[in-house]
DNA sequence: TATGAATGAGTTTTCATTCAT
DNA sequence: GATGAATGAAAACTCATTCAT
């Protein structure tokens, strides 16, 4: 017979080495990549042996999905309270958009390893992740659209296709996250850099006078 | 020993040979993946001998570096006339950046494989490869840095971080290329949404009567 | 986290497996020569997977080294006490080589494969395996030629090249080692033949009338 | 049809290149050892193609079988003449026996690759080789125990095991080409060391005074 | 006949997964 | 539950040999 206090403390120690597993693939996918890293490379970095890795996870596949469901939580968990009381004018959309870029990036800076590995890993899984992973990148298309198309509506924004101007604002940012992650990018240099996409996003590289009569 | 035509005759075979696996690697790489890729796959797609491919490359990695370079050469072939007769006001810089898009965009449409693998697979190979491929990408930003920086400096664009901005537009094309290759984007849509970013790199999504007295 | 109980037999069977890995790599070596030996050969004469080979050494080149090594381990540790009490007249000096060359006889019987092995193939692995062989040889010609030289300078051995002479006592032993190993020596007629070669070595083939008035 | 000039031609041409093919055989076999050296070893030693090898040999047993064969040949007819006119005391047989270990190490030492390969890698290339090669050693063998014996019933050498003596003088012999082959005895002090030997298997080691009444 | 590109059977080697402890 | 030794299926790789020219 066993007490309910050790059963718990079970459950415990199990999810703490099953934590301390995530955490390990984490490191070791984002320092050599998901085809590279060996079982043995992730139970190595904390010291517990192969048979562990299989009490927890069926196999390699499962660990990065884990992986992937942990990140998608915390950064979902960060931005639901976003979408409250929306801008009306284009100077207020544009302080917001500052701010949930810099938001954006607080989060993304500190999930370094998280971001390497699906940014740069992520394609090269298998069908079913790459689906995954873009359904992610759209969640983000998405709330850029809503946006857009709310200050199109709005009569703050010019219409414009807000689809594929909402994916080119991802885009920017991913290509940044990009220079970030290969260390082109000072960490200090963000907010900076934050600030002149938004501006570029909001008004391009036209000079202010140049403004054609209508939209093309 | 040998006759000149003998040898000859030799080393066509040997290329033909070369030539064949470098697109039977294309072909397999583009459907499957770097990673998953067998050897067997890429001798079994054009119906040679396992042996066969070892006398051409050492390794997989090797192939995918040979075919990398193969593209990277047609790619410059390409752009390597383009930095002509430079634009010297804001609406043939427009019209000229909407051709240079929609020529990218047709040379990225004739290789597709190509265009597949190095950007879902290529940051997944290894470092060595992700540095050849940034250097890739690279080469448009400094394209576009570099006719965005003129623009600034004939005053028919407003002052702007050049390089980040570059690189943003990089971006953007890189994130539509990826819908493409997801499917997303019809081919015949491709000539629409080129303008639609052009004109959102130019005058942003805001309306033109909004434009602030001077930039951030 | 494991019990220290646990951590020994883990690392019992392991040293067991390894043990055995080498002791069938020996009796196969033997059976089949070095070069025509398959990891699979090795495995299959213990019926070990062929993963359990590489858990312990990293090719085929590895286990001869450590076979050799158990060899010469073995075969130094057996001659380690010999040196003591040296001979002070020939007719003791005699007595001691014959029992000598009768221990050396009763190694080698007893190692049969490993006196195959490395007098067989030993020349034919590698340069650096070549020269660990000649070492061993070396010590031998060693332990000879400084009991010679001692017999020289005390006076109960003519003055001659002692390197040249121990080098042949040692080629006429392993000449003899050769012919036991192809099965031209039976083994109840080593002691006598030991005999003789001492005795041929001592006083070489003349008669002993025949002595010349001093060393030519 | 052909002339019988252009016939001799080929064949003359067909000698020459197999010729060719067993110097570079002979060459690279010493350099590289018989297993590890490569069919396009050979053939790239001299410059010719790969199915060039196989129009003159079926394989690379076949190569090194025909070396043997052309060496022991050479061998042979250098010892063809040698067992004339006898000695009948032991001083002239001292002395046909200097002049015949001389003999020998010439030829050894203008065919030191040959040596090499047979003296190195013999019993390692198969059981059918090493008996062959055992054969070669034997013929030696059999020259010594003939000439001891005869030297024996002459009443010029002691009696004694005239085989097992015979043996230990091949052994010593090998015993100085394998040091020679490694680079351990000088060309020009081959002299001195065969009379060293000769000396030795004479009278041995012990002094002259020191001769027992009678053999052990 | 000579050639060297191509071949594929035969080996080595890897590493996710199992399993005895 | 945790462990790590052992496993073997699956891949990579080698190289003697064939064959088209």
């Amino acid at each position: 017979m066993v007490s309910e206090l050790r059963r718990q403390r079970d459950a415990e120690r199990r999810a703490r080495t099953r934590a301390a597993l995530l955490d390990a693939a984490g490191r070791v996918f984002a320092a050599k990549g998901y085809h590279a890293t060996l079982i043995s490379d992730i139970v190595g970095d904390i010291g517990a042996g192969q048979g562990t890795f299989y009490r927890h996870f069926n196999n390699k596949r499962e660990i990065i999905d884990a992986l992937f469901e942990r990140f998608v939580g915390a950064l979902l968990a960060e931005f639901a309270p976003m979408s409250l009381d929306l801008p009306n004018d284009i100077e207020t959309y544009r302080q917001a958009s500052v701010a949930a870029v810099i938001r954006v990036t607080h989060v993304v800076q500190s999930q370094r390893d998280m971001a390497q590995i699906f940014l740069h890993q992520g394609r090269s899984i298998d069908a079913a992740f790459e689906r995954d992973l873009a359904g992610v990148f759209d969640r983000f298309v998405d709330i850029a659209q809503f946006h857009l198309q709310r200050a199109i509506d709005g009569g703050f924004a010019r219409p414009c296709d807000a689809g594929a101007v909402a994916q080119a604002v991802v885009g920017m940012a991913l290509r940044h996250m990009d220079l970030w992650l290969m260390g082109r990018i000072d960490d200090d240099d963000t907010e900076r850099i934050a600030n002149e996409l938004v501006e570029f996003a909001f008004w391009g590289f036209a000079p202010r006078d140049s403004a054609p009569e209508g939209p093309a």
